[in-house]
DNA sequence: TGCCAGGCGGGGT
DNA sequence: ACCCCGCATGGC
């Protein structure tokens, strides 16, 4: 248990209009999103965003009693603010799977990630279900059970590097099985190396992490979105829709999205609810291809499912 | 029960 | 460059 002090900085009101629900609820589990505030730990701070209609107010506060150098580039640089996407969303309005999602949800990007925790996040997808993966992580999560209070909420965060390498038998509590392993040579890496020096090829070069997992954290952690975290899923999907064998499907994918690959895999994810591939098929050959699910967590839903985690 | 699920690496050809 | 297999675990 432990028990940050939390000091007020500062607080912005937001213009930007971005489908604030998928913005703050994609990915997020029950203690960080309640339908209507978010609280995320960035680094030394926590951004607490308060919706009201489709007004925003985000508010940072301090975990070192120390409100010097907070601005407000912490926020701008967590929504990416100062990007419109539209180059993206154009892409997307005219393609065939990501259509209905771009028009329900146009303006959505993803949070920025620390990328020690998007790293887990890739390594837990690793042959498994979104559903199984995401279990493990909040399994890794409570184990560890760093908590930080704001006001009378407590906020859930994810064990620190070195918290994984002074317990690693609680990895294997938490069911990631053989990927235990991976988790603390990644622990290992990060306790060595500052985060901010670590790029695509220090991720790559540890057993374990291939192509897919090294891409997927550099899309969340540091919006390397021209990178392609192609998986068998993502690779199926592609060869279906766009009617190419699964050995082109990469190939089509970049001339298809160019710099926005990364973004369209995860805004993928989210349309199809994640669901296993077979299940991904047949939704697509439906046309149901935003999200739908309200009986079990979603990468869209998952913050209402306090009993799954 | 056995097999699959958002990978990966090692060992074969 | 490929292809194939084993790998922890949970869910069906």
């Amino acid at each position: 248990m432990v028990h940050g002090l939390i000091v007020p900085c500062l607080t912005l009101k937001i213009r930007e209009k971005l489908t604030w629900r998928l913005v703050l609820g994609a990915y997020s589990f029950p203690w960080e999103y309640d339908g209507k505030t978010g609280h995320f730990v960035v680094g030394d701070t926590v951004l607490v965003a308060e919706t009201n209609k489709d007004q925003v107010e985000v508010h940072v506060y301090s975990l070192k009693n120390d409100c010097t150098d907070i601005d407000e580039k912490i926020i701008v640089s967590f929504f990416d603010l100062r990007n419109s996407y539209t180059e993206f969303y154009e892409k997307a309005l005219k393609d065939p799977l990501l259509s209905e999602f771009a028009k329900k949800y146009y303006g959505w990007r993803p949070r920025q990630s620390d990328l020690w925790w998007a790293t887990v996040i890739g390594v837990c997808q690793q042959n498994a279900s979104f559903l199984q993966g995401w279990k493990m992580l909040a399994s890794i999560i409570k184990l560890y059970g760093r908590r930080i209070l704001v006001g009378n909420k407590e906020l859930l965060v994810p064990p620190t590097p070195n918290d994984i390498l002074k317990h690693p038998e609680l990895l294997v509590q938490a069911k990631t099985g053989y990927r235990a392993e991976t988790i603390m040579r990644v622990a290992k890496l990060f306790v060595e190396k500052p985060s901010s020096e670590i790029d695509f090829y220090d991720l790559i070069s540890i057993k374990g992490i291939g192509e897919y997992t090294a891409s997927l954290a550099m899309v969340l952690a540091r919006r390397e979105y021209w990178r392609a975290p192609i998986d068998r899923w993502l690779k199926r999907i592609i060869a279906h829709v766009y009617r190419v064998n699964d050995r082109e499907a990469p190939k089509i994918y970049r001339r298809l999205w160019g710099n926005y690959q990364g973004l369209a895999a995860l805004a993928t994810t989210i349309a199809l609810d994640a669901v296993p591939l077979r299940q991904a098929l047949k939704r697509i050959d439906k046309g149901k291809t935003i999200p739908s699910i309200m009986d079990k967590p979603t990468p869209a839903n998952m913050w209402m499912f306090t009993e799954y985690w």
